[in-house]
RNA sequence: GCCGGAGUGAUGAAAUUGGUAAACAUGCGCGACUCAAAAUCGCGUGCCGCAAGGCUUGUGGGUUCAAGUCCCACCUCCGGCACCA
């Protein structure tokens, strides 16, 4: 036996398998195929940890059996390397982003090489090469051409330190989702993707989706669809009046103020007739100005102004109700003011106890009701309605479209989920294919001058100016205008981190195509993605991006299906030993380079699978990577004990085990796939045989995970061609079967013996090998046998 | 507050339809080999107890011959949403 020396086996097949080409995907296969797929990373400047891999590895163990298995596997990888944060680390480092991105891809990819990772490298796509950003922009074309693609000048959210604008999903808890500073809101030209228009496509549609149920959950959240009435309040002495969004229209009756956000219109119009106008200018202009975090801190008690002089008239009774301004109404959602009802609202009912307005009830759970209670707190529930005019004993949820009709309000569904802010004040992004011109406004450009590049710059720090650096390029700004020919400026704004990541998995399909984004043949071959695999990060934002792309190049006839990932599963992340994340800041990041020097990319590969549930957030054990090594120098160990004649002994554990592994891999259960293949190990070094064709069907299912070792001993046992395209071995439910089994004996269910007995005896002649049992005889000694319970070759229980 | 998920040895964890709780692995202890160490191999390792035996899956109750698994109540932790009208 030679000695098991990782390091020479890993290069040597390494080198075979890319010179064989055995992972390239064909495109005219005749096979099944599958796609499964990665998050691709964005190639940050300090390589991979331990951490970064495990999914790949997962992706990997996964695509080698369904290749085995006869499939035309899909497994591609690449590089999202726009955005923030390659931008940042190219300033930091006083590198050209691009220059950057070169070298950290270079790296990543010697990376995950060395892990053996069966990626088709002729597929790799980069969202930073032009001949891929230029169907990028393609699309986004597409959807200004269709409407979805608008120019704004609402207030948005501003990163004072990232100086760009940011989209609501950029944030996490009022601040900047990368660099953690709270964002404020900046009146600011911008671009929008009408994504709030798919809205309830994307919720319906999440219905077909096998993914975890926390990540619909997620989404569902996100899109917050509620259904609700629009309300219109006429302003006393005035032509002008109120909207409101409700979803209690059943309240009306109870509604004794209205509130208007600070940002509302209807403040300055109303102008001239607010008695204590300096006041509500003061108050508007101070909310508006604060931060997110400052103006939502929760326990913060609330505030507003009343607008003296300023009266609304209730369309239900037409009482006369006060106007104010509080900045708890939110200027984005709905109308951006509301009918305030304190009874039957607990913000609303906080604002009416501080500022003693009426709270009136007009919902109650007894009626007829013989008095109205005095309420400690706002009642949101359901009930029978109290005064409220003819409604009155109404159940609250019929009189909803009652009333709404009675006051001619219009039925409206409302999402917490917001258009897509797409354009960003930096350099490192795609530039936004648009030419504005004097006379003809904004001209898309022409799609044969795609793709718009982003010029080489000096400078490519951002302004803080609401510009980007784009704008001081002179030659590449102005151009002519496509449509009068006139002078025209290019749009300088580049689009978001996200844009390239919506529809990536699509160009693997058809990477080096110049004529369209993809061939529909093979988008038909290939989509949708049979099994996608990443961070859970992205449940509310890639996800939800390249959904709601998807579902565009759906209704562009670009792809045939309405989802593009069937089957999702979010990897736990790797911790560090000391059970803090990661990262270079703690120094306590492990490199898969040293853990693959040390112990071998299969021991490597193993542990990562072997570590836990695949979900489960599990810190790093170096000490671990000993157990999975040691068993992989028992594999190396098992090429001792061939021999010509079968050990039929073992057949039972070793189908046993082959459908096992199988199962697990399939339902993402690595770590037990890992551990009955250890049991298998253990068992057959504990057994006096076994022949070359029982070894290869144990090396046949442990490829995957091991794909080095086992192709050195299939090998060595005198194969030609590659383990890794040969057949996944079927299990023989026949050699399945045990002949002994044991049956545990309890009484009054507990514990009491054991017996060794052939499997399948019947009831009774188990019943006198029990009842005749040593031990057993002891504890029924003398008592009454009231019930005797046999499951089939498993347990006795005797019940005295 | 609403929604989703999880609580099992020293540690990561396992447990098809309710049927031997702790498989597998690490760690630890003892032993073999060795001048010694590493590596390797063998034995042991939930808790209490000398033993017989008893106890044990977050807590309390219930159903059942039998509960980590089913039902009810509660506690704790993780995640999502959140002045969203």
């Amino acid at each position: 036996m030679k000695k098991y020396d990782h390091k020479k086996i890993e290069k040597k097949w390494q080198k075979e398998w890319i010179d064989k080409g055995i992972y390239k995907t064909e495109d005219t296969s005749k096979k099944n195929s599958f796609y499964i797929l990665d998050m691709f990373p964005y190639p940050s400047g300090s390589g991979l940890h331990v951490g970064h891999p495990k999914g790949y590895i997962a992706t990997d163990v996964y695509s080698r059996m369904q290749r085995m298995k006869g499939f035309n596997v899909l497994h591609p990888m690449g590089w999202d390397a726009f955005g923030l944060p390659a931008e940042q680390f190219a300033i930091k480092n006083k590198v050209h982003p691009r220059i950057a991105v070169e070298k950290n891809v270079a790296r990543y990819k010697e990376q995950l090489q060395m892990i053996g990772l069966d990626y088709d490298w002729s597929r790799e796509v980069n969202t930073t090469d032009p001949e891929y950003y230029k169907w990028t922009q393609w699309t986004f074309l597409k959807m200004y051409e269709k409407g979805l693609a608008f120019e704004s000048d609402e207030p948005i959210n501003w990163c004072d330190d990232c100086k760009t604008g940011l989209a609501q999903e950029d944030l996490e808890d009022g601040a900047c989702e990368r660099c953690g500073n709270p964002v404020i809101k900046k009146p600011l030209r911008q671009w929008v993707l009408k994504i709030t228009d798919y809205a309830d496509r994307m919720l319906e549609d999440l219905e077909d989706l096998n993914w975890p149920e926390y990540i619909k959950e997620s989404q569902r959240n996100w899109i917050g669809r509620s259904e609700g009435a629009e309300i219109t309040f006429k302003i006393k002495d005035s032509d002008l009046s109120l909207d409101v969004f409700t979803t209690r229209p059943d309240t009306l009756f109870g509604a004794t103020y209205m509130v208007v956000a600070p940002e509302h219109s209807m403040l300055t119009e109303l102008k001239s007739s607010i008695e204590n106008w300096s006041e509500i200018e003061t108050y508007a202009k101070d909310s508006v100005n604060k931060t997110e975090i400052e103006r939502t801190a929760e326990g913060k008690e609330k505030s507003g102004v009343q607008l003296i002089g300023i009266k609304a008239i209730n369309p239900a009774n037409n009482e006369e109700i006060p106007v104010w301004v509080a900045d708890y109404v939110l200027p984005q959602y709905g109308t951006g003011a509301i009918m305030a009802v304190p009874a039957h609202d607990q913000r609303d009912f906080e604002f009416a106890q501080k500022y003693k307005i009426p709270i009136i009830m007009v919902v109650c759970t007894h009626y007829p009701a013989h008095s109205c209670p005095v309420l400690e707190e706002a009642y949101p529930g359901k009930g029978h309605l109290v005064f409220s005019g003819k409604f009155d004993g109404m159940e609250s949820d019929k009189a909803k479209d009652k009333i709404i009709k009675f006051v001619n309000g219009k039925k409206k569904v409302n999402y917490k989920l917001r258009d897509w802010v797409f354009s960003r004040q930096r350099y490192w992004g795609e530039p936004i294919p648009l030419i504005h011109c004097e006379k003809c406004g904004v001209v898309p450009v022409p799609e044969k001058d795609l793709p718009v590049r982003l010029p080489d710059v000096e400078n490519y720090e951002p302004t803080n100016t609401g510009e980007s650096p784009l704008t001081s390029i002179d030659e590449w700004v102005n151009v002519s205008c496509p449509s009068c020919d006139g002078p025209g400026t290019r749009e300088t704004n580049t689009m978001p981190q996200w844009a390239g990541s919506n529809w990536y998995y699509l160009r693997y399909i058809d990477p080096q195509n110049k004529d369209a984004l993809i061939d529909s043949k093979k988008e038909k071959k290939f989509m949708p993605v049979d099994v996608y695999v990443g961070g859970v990060e992205h449940a509310t934002r890639h996800l939800i991006y390249a959904r709601f792309w998807h579902k565009f190049l759906y209704d562009i006839k670009v792809v045939s299906d309405k989802e593009p990932f069937m089957e999702l599963h979010n990897q736990g992340l790797i911790l560090a030993e000391d059970g803090r994340k990661m990262s270079k800041r703690w120094d306590n990041t492990v490199s898969p380079d040293d853990m693959i020097e040390r112990f071998g990319a299969d021991a490597f590969r193993t542990y990562e699978m072997f570590m836990g549930p695949f979900e489960n957030a599990i810190s790093w054990n170096t000490d671990g990577m000993v157990g999975t090594r040691r068993f992989i120098d028992k594999i190396w160990k098992l090429q001792d004990k061939i021999v010509e004649e079968e050990n039929t002994s073992i057949d039972a554990i070793l189908h046993t085990t082959i459908q096992k592994v199988e199962g697990d891999i399939q339902s993402f259960k690595f770590n037990t796939a890992i551990s009955a293949m250890m049991i298998l190990a253990n068992t057959l070094e504990d057994a006096v045989s076994l022949s070359k064709k029982q070894f290869e069907l144990f090396l046949r299912i442990l490829a995957p995970f091991a794909p080095y070792v086992t192709e050195e001993l299939w090998h060595e046992i005198g194969n030609k061609e590659s383990i890794h395209v040969n057949e996944w071995p079927s299990y023989d439910t026949k050699k399945m079967k045990v002949d002994q089994v044991t049956v545990v004996l309890q009484v009054n269910g507990k514990v009491r013996s054991s017996i060794e007995v052939t499997a399948g005896r019947k009831e009774s002649e188990i019943r006198e090998l029990a009842l005749s049992d040593e031990v057993i005889e002891k504890w029924i000694d003398g008592k009454e046998i009231k019930k005797f319970i046999y499951v089939k070759d498993k347990i006795v229980n005797v019940v005295v």
